[in-house]
DNA sequence: TGTACATCAGTGAACGCGCGTTCACTGATGTAC
DNA sequence: TGTACATCAGTGAACGCGCGTTCACTGATGTAC
């Protein structure tokens, strides 16, 4: 079968990304490993760069799929709880697949330029995110606490405003712009807490043992900064 | 004289860097473009391994000297202008040095382990956020008003407490731990969003040509939430 | 049922390339007497 | 002032390696008649 085949070829690619990251994935190693000449490879992607793609592509499912299963266990009106599944299972997520969150969140493979397939798979854990805070609006029973304008910082621009818009069509329209601005904030926070814990620059800063415990902390703070779960502070 | 032929190595073994990433860095293709044959690097550096070393420590010092003289323009009692210093300095630091950048912040180098003598540099960056932290809590005029402890999110843990206890040192027993908690994700968060422009996950998000305006409005709501030039709102 | 043909997964040799590192060496410079 | 020697930056050939990609090929499988 041809499709076990080619799964096959990214099982072992992983591996081998997993010990030599993205820029020493190599063809051959691949094929020595499946058991191939190393020509034979070409049957299933057309160069490395598409085997790349396909792993990139994957990566972005993967993460997609195991957020999104993990926003779907606890009840729906449980905000609070459905926003620390998805930053709880993004994090979780990246330390079962270093390799991976290292190759869709880290350096850019030089030389590389990922191609248009990946751009919906990429953007479906920040979906799950959108949904939430889409949730967080329509069920906040009291709109009228929220002006969203007092975040204790100068009201945003206009330009700034029309600098977020593309978030904005992502997240709706009805969610006002200062959370779309907060929501940026946060979402780019937790890639950048599981970034820091993962590439080493948590060393000497947060015990190692801890971390787990430190990011609950901070997935709280965040909540509470949205408004999610409780009516957000001015 | 020896340190300029060094200086010269570094420096084209910069410009290599920004061209091929880290993983592509060799010492062959630094030797001809310096005019040298390969085997002469060696009368500079140990191997390939000690040449990163090197462009490590010289970029963490880069981007410390960096943020450390923007610090030092805003008077010092205005420290909202000295914080904005300090974020839009690592930023602008990095749109400068985007491979640098990469280096240090990206994803590890695979089968290359960071020395001790790379600890002293990284942390050149986070004491001058530390400073300015400091300075907020001494000039407090209304400590009163700071609990710390109403976040809308739970108080913290024993444990969370003993988790950030490497950067409560670093901070200064003066600082409470909440604030040394925000801090945290403060400072995760200004790499995160930086890690998001350069390595291009704001593709679609935010507007390439607002994105120094949506940071700035970014950098003042951090400031807002650690109380940096007004009381930190519970 | 049997034959002719097309398909296509997989082979293995070859191409031309670049890499890190070692080693015996050259030749200029500076120092000691 | 002149000679002998040590130092050391830099050379160039060589080692053994792995890489992506191409190409003519083999041989099994399935299809058409």
């Amino acid at each position: 079968m041809r499709a076990q085949m080619t799964a096959q070829i990214l099982d072992t690619a992983r591996e081998q990304l997993a010990e030599q990251g993205a820029g020493g994935l190599s063809l051959r190693a691949v094929a020595r490993e499946v058991g191939m000449a190393s020509s034979a490879i070409y049957r299933y992607f057309e160069s490395r760069d598409a085997l790349l793609t396909a792993l990139i592509i994957d990566a972005y499912n993967s993460l997609g799929e195991a957020v999104e299963s993990a926003e779907a266990v606890p009840p729906r009106d449980d905000l609070l709880g459905r926003w620390r599944a998805v930053a709880c299972g993004v994090r979780s997520w990246a330390l079962e697949n270093p390799h991976l969150y290292a190759l869709v969140y880290g350096s850019p493979v030089p030389g590389y330029a990922a191609p248009v397939d990946t751009v919906g798979p990429a953007s479906r854990a920040t979906a799950v995110m959108a949904v939430v805070l889409r949730d967080v609006v329509a069920r906040d029973e009291r709109p009228e606490m929220h002006t969203w304008a007092g975040s204790g910082a100068p009201a945003l621009t206009p330009s700034v405003e029309r600098g977020v818009s593309g978030l904005q069509d992502f997240l709706g329209e009805e969610v006002p712009s200062e959370l779309v601005v907060r929501a940026l904030m946060v979402w780019t926070g937790v890639f950048g807490a599981v970034s820091f814990e993962l590439f080493g620059q948590l060393h000497g800063t947060v015990d190692g043992e801890r971390r787990g415990e430190v990011f609950a902390a901070e997935v709280d703070r965040w909540a509470a900064w949205l408004g999610v779960g409780s009516p957000m502070k001015p």
